[in-house]
Formats: C-alpha cells, structure tokens, sequence
DNA sequence: CAAGCTAATAGTAATAGTTACTATTAACTC
DNA sequence: GAGTTAATAGTAACTATTACTATTAGCTTG
C-alpha cells in the first residue's frame, strides 16, 4: 500500500483549473469541450481519467446527476441545490458536522461522508 | 395537460411487487431478472419503462448509484447510507421536516423533495 | 545532462446502462 | 363483440464511461 507516484501533467493542471474556474458543476463533456480551447489536442479519455484522479486525491467532487456525472472545485463542505426547472446546481450550505454525529452515535456506522441534496425551484425560476 | 391514461398491467403490477418486496434496493437488472422467475419472457425494455413510470407516479423512488440507478419500494421519507464496503444501502431516519423549512425559509427557494445520502462502512462491516 | 524508466497521453475500440423503434398483443370503451 | 390505442417482446441504437495500445514526455539517477 505505497503512494502512487503521479507525474506532472499540463493536461490535468489545465483540467483542474477549469473544473475550479467555474460554477456550473460542469459534466465530463463540458470540461472536454472547454478544455479543448487551451489544449486542442486533448483526449476525452486523458479528461475523464484525470477527473477520475483528481476525484481520488481529493482535488475536486464527484456529483451524481440524472445520467451522468458532475463535477464541483469547491471542496469545502457545503450541500447541493438542483433546481427542477432550469436543471443547474446551486452550492449551499446547510448540515453540520453535529447532525452528523449524533446520526453516528445513534447507528453503529461509521461515517465518512455525506451529501444532501434538494431539489424544488430556484429564486429566479420562481420569478418568471 | 391532462393526466395520462395508464392501463392495468400484469408486467407493471409484478414490477412493483419486486421493488416492493425486498430491502436491497435493487437496480434495473437485479429487478429484471427477479421478475422473469414470474413472468418469464418480459422483456428488459419492459422494465425500465415501467419502472420510469412508477417513479413518476410516485410508487417507487430513484436513487443514483455509482454507474446505475436503484430503486426503492418504501416511499415514506427516510435517507440513506451507503457502505463503502460492501456496497448495501440502508435505510436510514435523519433529516426532519423542521431542517428542511428553515432552509427554505433562508434562501428563497422552494424545496420539493431533499435526500440525504451518508457513505462510510457499516456496522457488519466494522465487525469483521 | 543524457539514458533509462514508466506515468501520461492521443486516438480508438469496447462496454454497460438505458432508451428508441416496430410489429404485435391485450386492456378498456362503447 | 368491434374498434381504439396503451403496453408488450424483441431488437437496434444511443450515451457516458472505461479499456487498450502505441507513442510521448516527466522524473530519476548516474
């Protein structure tokens, strides 16, 4: 059980500047297309096997969405937010650690991490 | 915008009786093959549809594993937890009403439905 | 700082879960 | 019972993701 040894890529630092650059919790496809303007080249396969990576060393967030897998930078705890109109993802922040912990107390599992999700309306889809 | 005609049918009755009757929170396939002991030339697209229309019905519920989608008979509010382990899903009580409101009340969304998904390792896990 | 090792890549093929299509069957209506 | 059309079985197609392979390029070590 050693550290895997990972090599500097351009290919990922780009990646992960442009999943950490925005707030849309962009899918694979997105971050392909976007990635794409910086390094023309790049393959869909390097985009998801860096994601993959950057997921595992805790870089940035797997989300899951109706059919396929979002992306978020921000890495600080917070929940999600998915409106059911406009179909984009809201950062929020509503659980803390102590609803946590008494949740573990009062099962015997041990807790690891945890998402909420809600989904409605958001403000603006309300508005119109 | 008027309501959908649905008919009666042995296939979707027999579905439901599957999703229904276990705790596993089955995916697609597992729910396929369990009811073809029933019905045994029901075909996989049969499945799915029906399940799509069960969920949008309100009978079952969708929850969203890694690569697939999960179903789950029990209908009344509960969150999950997942263990990373073994991979069962639990059914879990945690969230109330009371966090869900003042949530809404603090931003100016409407909350239609929330999950609360847990993952670490679970109690039979930890035992062995 | 050049040689060697191998992680990472581009490009492509393959896979898995799910949906779409089509001719046929079977619930419901009158 | 005849007509209408939702639902079906069987199959093809689609989409997100992963696997494969020859090549490229970081990093290490002498």
């Amino acid at each position: 059980m050693e550290a895997i040894k990972q090599r500097y890529s351009k290919q990922r630092e780009t990646i992960l500047e442009v999943v950490q650059s925005t707030l849309v919790h962009p899918n694979a496809d997105w971050i392909y297309k976007e990635t794409r303007k910086r390094i023309p080249n790049i393959s869909l396969g390097t985009v998801y096997r860096n994601l993959n990576q950057l997921v595992e060393t805790g870089r940035i967030i797997k989300l899951k969405d109706e059919s396929m897998v979002r992306y978020d930078g921000n890495i600080g705890h917070h929940d999600h937010f998915r409106c059911a109109v406009c179909g984009k993802w809201y950062d929020v922040e509503m659980i803390d650690q102590a609803i946590i912990k008494s949740f573990a107390e009062k099962h015997d599992f041990q807790v690891e991490s945890f998402h909420l999700e809600l989904e409605g309306t958001c403000k603006s889809c309300l508005n119109s």
